[in-house]
DNA sequence: GCTACAATCTGTAGAGACTACAGGATCAAG
DNA sequence: CTTGATCCTGTAGTCTCTACAGATTGTAGC
């Protein structure tokens, strides 16, 4: 008796692949054009098929944009995923990351009181000289950074 | 005695605007172009002359920019904040972006507990199977939402 | 098996937000 | 007043997708 499942997941088409994980139809493949997803295998009919795994590297390049990752940043942490480089490489990239990812988490909380502050403020009264100007165009304390 | 100060600031080119707020110079060109930033002042050559209030509005232009606000959003909050329109729509559009920032952090709160544990993990031993593609590409509880 | 219509194929073009370059004018330090 | 840095304008390129066009394939119903 094979350890094989009766229905291991039927191999999903491109257009299944992009609805099942909410990203455009084209957006599977530049991802594939840009080497982020591997060529899959196709139909006799040249048609690209799609298995778990690639349901799930797809889905971890859609939550690291969605997070604010590069695609550079994303083809490193594959790399580390696929196995290329040891855990050094992962400790390095996963900490300096980190630090990004903490900034970013910083900054959006500063964001998150302005605007409560901003919609309280506005709720109370009706003058139209709103603080968020001031608020948000601080000098930032820390040395400059451009992505 | 004028209020004003004798050293109010020395005009600054866009040279020097674009270094002290860190983006690039063509930027500076590109958001007057499409209307973030209003035509300044000039001296007899042509050369634009920035003073203190178009480098807050930048600033606040670079700072929403980092923050994930679209230029169509950056618009809306500075035709908010110029006086066009009154506290209702500072409210809609703030507590509307409220959320999107309330997400961004959870999301970001996430990455930041699994890049912690991984660095971890990787730090301690040498195996090359590191759990970060399994953590990241769990399919979302929520309903797919694309920008 | 045949028909019809959806889905996929390829290549290319467009959008949004910048960023760089070329050829010339201007500014300011010496 | 010279000279090298800075700025001018316009245009072209980059990055990350997204859309379209025309041809091919897949599949459901007859």
């Amino acid at each position: 008796m094979s350890m094989q499942q009766r229905n291991p997941m039927p191999l999903l088409r491109r257009g299944e692949l992009a609805t099942s994980v909410g990203c455009n139809l084209e957006t599977v493949r530049y991802y594939e054009g840009i080497g982020l997803l591997p060529h899959p295998p196709r139909s006799q009919g040249r048609h690209r098929l799609y298995d778990a795994d690639l349901v799930k590297r797809l889905r971890f390049i859609l939550r690291g944009r969605e997070l604010g990752f590069s695609i550079e940043e994303i083809r490193a942490l594959l790399a580390i995923a696929d196995g290329a480089g040891g855990c050094a490489d992962v400790y390095a990239l996963t900490t300096q990351h980190l630090d990004v990812v903490k900034r970013k988490i910083a900054d959006l909380r500063k964001l998150q009181r302005i605007l409560s502050e901003t919609a309280a403020h506005c709720a109370r009264d009706a003058s139209p000289d709103c603080p968020i100007i001031e608020a948000m165009s601080a000098p930032p304390r820390a040395p400059q950074r451009r992505h």
